[in-house]
DNA sequence: GCGGCTATTGTTATCGAGAACAGTTCAGAT
DNA sequence: ATCTGAACTGTTCTCGATAACAATAGCCGC
């Protein structure tokens, strides 16, 4: 690691002098008016005469306008809030990035402030830091019920984008996928003859995991199939795990469909340990696609999603409860819904033949 | 997903009130100067009669500190700006983790901002906006030579802490600990009968891949050995299985140790691919451990580092280069070093005897 | 009960930008 | 050449906090 102390002033400068420059040294340095740089900065039309000297005096000074000051007397900041958790998930992570990005482009600067979503402390404590300062709004990434009431019940005095999953279906694209990379994966199962299907869901009070079981059991039931079962995981490869080690041994799916990959993995981990093979005995499929997933062993079939999409549609949708106008662009309808693919791989096959 | 808009005023403020409550608002209830407030809130001495009004003023008109505007006037600020990358990856995530929850516990914010380190355009957008703001120090985690030298490069203005591991292992605590861990794995291996060790190091220009590599290396001639070989991969389970799938067939190592956890899955998949079984032909190890290395096929024998520790700890140090003091309690020395633990698994096993 | 101090409190200036309004300039019409 | 109005430019005020300084109030001893 390496400190670097305060650093010493540019060679143009006075060493010493800390504040940066302003619009009045500019203003000064052109022989024009404080104001009339203000303008020049937000590209108001002005003489050629006048644009030529700021500009002339802009190059020598280095300026860097002071957004802390700006935003004090617009009450507007080009600053968005994206509160979220579980980053190092593939999902969250991706979609952060995707957010980021798109806010880059929109002249935003997005904040990620990561929380711990089952300390309530923390939450309003980040909250409350947040708060004060000038936000243009905020991206909450707030997956179960009781974050989002957290969100929901809390007056930001800016305008919130509550990005989480709903349970009804019709308001966004993103539920849609999810949705359908379940139907595509059940589809492909009872293709190669399953019927008796477990659904290792996400945790009840996870609207995400509402979802997948419900596209699950709707699956399902369009092949006039009963679902054989669901037990609910924490999302984490232990908790399938455990949940798998308890099966009762006489009364096994053939496939098991993990809400997500590490679930999955940990499934495949539990079968072997109950001295069952994965595809021959029981074929398991995930949600993600992780990019580990292709090397687990064996390699996991599982949903592709367009994780960065997702999160640039959340944030252009905090832009235009914004007002800001983002696609000039022909783009008339709605967004494109973000890609699904079934990865297809080694953990699922056949279903084996009943036995008896 | 649901948005909503702008929140109505609360319902002791009149609709459409749409800025909060200064100081001003609260010294004219209280009928004291604003002044005698600003002092209250940055806890200065006063007479006890004066401070009840404020207080009583404060509880009916829930004033929050405009901080840009403190800023303003200051030139300082509680926020902390961290640089980051791969935000998927575990070791980032935690480090992230660990960094934010030392700074809440200072009143300090941090801001997140996840960066595209291939993209230089990128970077420099995003540093540019983020110097825009009044913030009191950057931390940046660039572990990649030629980030490190963009933020070498650039005066910020106010102090930085560059957090990658340094090539000379002298300055601080955590480059020790992937290193001790690297010399336990070692000495496992070689309890284990191996003398054919592997290592898949992550990219050259990764100050931590460097380190690792470096300590791979002296560990394995601390037991009078020479390294079987060294590769290069890209931290991804992508990466290893190739290089592994094009060893020479006719001189393989006993022994793989890959750089992390992901790398470790490559190589045991492409193994496998070989007709190879982990552990019997070839022992697997990892670095990082985690959350899904225990539910790998093996699972994966790794060494697991305190991330968040390591985080705080970078915190800290800036902390202190601020001039703030966070210690108040004994801690009289150095701080202690973050923990590591060699988690031995299934992907480790006696060396195969010679063949021929 | 009155100087002399110290501890509190109040008043005005300040940070760096934009808003509001007033004062110029300049082109085209008369 | 003069008027008119739009386009530009400059002055002053404002945002919400702290800094610097001035003005009190209370406390002490004589």
């Amino acid at each position: 690691m390496t400190v670097d102390g305060e650093p010493s002033g540019s060679t143009t400068a006075p060493a010493g002098t800390r504040r940066s420059t302003t619009i009045y040294d500019v203003a000064r340095a052109a022989d024009v008016s404080h104001q009339s740089v203000s303008r020049y900065m937000r590209g108001m039309g002005m003489r050629p005469g006048t644009k030529a000297k700021i500009e002339k005096a802009l190059e020598t000074l280095e300026y860097k306008p002071n957004l802390s000051a700006r935003a004090l007397i617009t009450g507007r900041s080009l600053r968005i809030g994206a509160l979220t958790h579980e980053t190092h998930q593939i999902g969250p992570s991706m979609i952060i990035q995707g957010a980021t990005a798109a806010a880059r482009d929109a002249g935003y600067l997005l904040d990620v402030v990561a929380l711990d979503m089952g300390d309530r402390a923390d939450i309003n404590r980040a909250l409350g830091l947040l708060m004060q300062y000038d936000l243009a709004g905020i991206l909450a990434f707030a997956s179960t019920d009781s974050t989002r009431a957290v969100f929901e019940g809390t007056d930001f005095g800016v305008p919130v984008v509550l990005a989480a999953e709903d349970d009804e279906p019709a308001t966004i694209p993103h539920v849609h996928t999810a949705s359908r990379g379940i139907h595509d994966l059940v589809d492909h199962l009872h293709d190669l003859g399953h019927r008796r299907m477990l659904h290792i869901a996400g945790p009840a009070d996870w609207s995400a995991a509402r979802n997948r079981l419900q596209a699950f059991d709707t699956a399902v039931r369009a092949h006039g199939l009963r679902p054989f079962g669901v037990v609910h995981g924490d999302w984490s490869a232990r908790s399938a795990s455990a949940l798998v080690q308890h099966m009762d041994a006489d009364d096994l799916p053939t496939a098991i469909l993990a809400a997500n990959d590490q679930m999955a993995l940990g499934a495949i981990h539990a079968l072997r340990g109950l001295g069952l093979d994965v595809p021959r005995d029981v074929s398991v499929t995930g949600v993600d696609d992780t990019p580990e997933s292709p090397y687990f062993t064996p390699s996991l079939t599982t949903v592709r999603l367009d994780f960065r999409a997702q999160g640039r549609q959340v944030l252009e949708t905090l832009l235009t409860e914004l007002g800001v106008t983002t696609e000039p662009e022909d783009r008339d309808s709605a967004p494109d819904p973000p890609s699904v693919t079934v990865m297809i791989r080694e953990s699922t096959g056949p279903a084996p033949r009943p036995r008896g």
